[in-house]
DNA sequence: GTAAATATGAAAGACTCTTATATAAGCAGG
DNA sequence: CCTGCTTATATAAGAGTCTTTCATATTTAC
């Protein structure tokens, strides 16, 4: 239950942090400015902005002043974006992916190293530790690491659930990592993560109610609702499970067609998805069909969420986002064809890096609550 | 957006609304008691209840105190419920239901008309400003009304599209209802009304995610999201639409029993279904074959919504709700089977009153935001 | 009747905000 | 180079709200 009442010094909070929210937008701003977005009097944004100077929140930009009008010149000041970092960690079964960036969401580094599948939880944990540790820019100003991976995380940061990863069911993330980081360590689910970072910098900005279809290996969901991630109430939205709908047959005709047209390889769903991707691009039509009927399967399955949710986007992800229009397109046509208020089908552009970047997204998301907001 | 600076005053404003939302909660407090909670110092507290008195929105409670103890008796406070009333209607094809409360919920007045399901909109819309007239209880005290119906209503209060009720499509029923009533006048869908009505005094009471599934002679959703209501971004959350799934094929089984057992009667499916729950109840196995086929329909569309969002709780509402266990045991039966994190599923006990009551909350929610919160 | 307990009321002090006014710093033109 | 205009900064005065503190009022328990 929020805090709703105060004393004096709530105000000084609260008008702290509607000014380093605007800050946080990234601009470069006047005093003048900030006291007219932020509604209070310059006397106010000033007092405000000189704490946030000392607390190094804020920082002034001295010289070159951008444009030169008449009058005094004003004291410019901006976000110290620079006085924190964070790193957002994607574990996978076969990669890990960590991405490093400052408070402002500038990425600082990328490093990817691939493990074994069959690697131990324990050790797992301790490569994505090690992955950190060689990701940090300056030690000092790490602030937050959030790690993303695929099964069900719950509210904690225990995998509760986990069928890609041999060994992680029940694997508690969260404290395994606490323990060999000196940071806060946030622990999420991968395809939320992945639909945070379409709504951050991806094709999701801006939208308030959207589905992210994961696709790789297994398919599942991220929802956004109202602007807000849905975890439910055992933080497994986003599940498939055995629902007998399009989901569970859909790999079914590109796995046929990668078995008959290249008999001689073992291919994994997803494998086999991309390959018919692959040859439908290149022009084969049994591949093109192959293609459609998954997409098609893909419809199915999203029709039975589409409808009840009501979303105004669909952003296909993950490994087949990369087929592009070839899964889009008949995603789309069926959605017209069958809901009543069909949603915007896009493919994510974010590539392989969206869990990490979400994730990043999140460590963010965190420092604001925490850093920005009631104490300050 | 919200506005997140203020000046002195916010602070009043704040604490005001902190100290009503203790008041609302219906207890007889004392300043004391109302300082502590509201977490402000009792000078304050007391300010405060004063310019509520003042305001008429509390009452001091003379005489009776309830358990004496020793020292100065303390002055006692509630909440002026009976200040204002709001009145929720339920718009049917059939029938037109008003529920009359006051500000605390009570119930004050119902009342039950039955109409064509031909009538003509502007003569339902008539027909509806005249049951509220009659049903006002105090003419002074009326604030708000709220009005629920079927079809896909938009945020404007138009409805953008019914089946259920000849000629509603494209009825500007907020419009037309608020040139005839002298108050404000709210318009949502009656499922998203069912599941606020559960979320107030029924069965999801306390619970934040949640999937009410409204039978009748359709089928559709509604759902409470992290304790909020969806509404979707076309305002169509919990359209079922043409969706391939065990929706559409739900009353085949007991329209099939009803047709064979008693071929004399037409009968919509609704009463097909209540023929076959009663007939089922009454010790008729085949009834109770063609019932439990239909639980297994609804169960089979409601994993493909379950799975996803993952809610704590599926309410069975609707008419059908009072086929109770029988119902809710197969429903619950194949959850368990086929979902990761089974919800608990029960019946409905508001009854038919159900979305004349989430109406009720729909005003007293929109007399919250308005009168309690920001100006005041 | 007195002591203890609890509630009320008033005063003083602190914090934050706003408005108003004076001062500083740059540019334009004589 | 100085004056005037314009905009920014700095300072002071005033108002609103909150808290703490202390005195007073009212009831019960013994």
């Amino acid at each position: 239950m929020r805090q709703e009442s105060g004393d004096a010094s709530l105000l000084r909070r609260l008008n702290s942090a509607a000014i380093l929210r605007i800050l946080r937008g990234g601009e470069v701003v006047t005093l003048t400015e900030l006291a007219r977005a932020a509604r209070v009097s310059r006397p106010t944004a000033e007092g405000i902005v000189e704490d946030l100077l000392a607390k190094r929140w804020a920082e002034e930009c001295e010289g070159e002043s951008a444009d030169r009008q008449r009058g005094r010149p004003a004291r410019r000041f901006r976000f110290h974006g620079s006085a924190g970092h964070v790193i957002g960690v994607d574990v996978g079964g076969y990669k890990l992916l960590a991405v490093t960036a400052d408070l402002n969401g500038r990425i600082l580094a990328t490093r990817r190293v691939t493990v074994s599948p069959d690697l131990p939880a324990d050790e797992r944990i301790a490569a994505v530790a090690a992955l950190v540790e060689e990701s940090v820019v300056d030690k000092e100003k790490l602030a937050a690491v959030a790690i993303g991976t695929t099964g069900v995380v719950d509210g904690a940061g225990r995998v509760v659930k986990s069928v890609a990863i041999p060994g992680w069911t029940g694997v508690d993330l969260q404290a395994g990592l606490a323990a060999l980081l000196p940071v806060p360590v946030l622990v999420e689910n991968d395809m939320r993560l992945a639909v945070l970072a379409e709504h951050w910098r991806g094709v999701a900005e801006g939208y308030r109610d959207v589905v992210y279809l994961f696709t790789g290996n297994r398919i599942g969901l991220g929802l956004l609702i109202g602007g807000r991630l849905h975890r439910g109430s055992h933080a497994a939205s986003g599940e498939i499970g055995d629902q007998p709908s399009g989901y569970r047959l859909a790999f079914r005709n590109v796995i046929d067609y990668a078995m008959s047209a290249d008999p001689g390889e073992l291919r994994s769903p997803r494998q086999s998805a991309e390959f018919a991707v692959g040859r439908a691009r290149a022009g084969d039509e049994e591949a093109a069909r192959a293609v459609e009927a998954f997409a098609f399967r893909l419809a199915e399955g999203l029709v039975t969420i589409v409808n009840p949710l009501d979303p105004e986007l669909v952003v296909v992800g993950g490994s087949l986002s990369q087929a592009g229009s070839l899964l889009v397109e008949p995603i789309q046509r069926h959605l017209n064809r069958v809901t009543l208020y069909p949603p915007e089908v896009v493919a994510s552009r974010l590539g392989n890096e969206s869990v990490a970047l979400g994730a990043v997204r999140l460590a963010l998301d965190h420092l604001d609550r925490t850093l920005f907001t009631p104490a300050s």
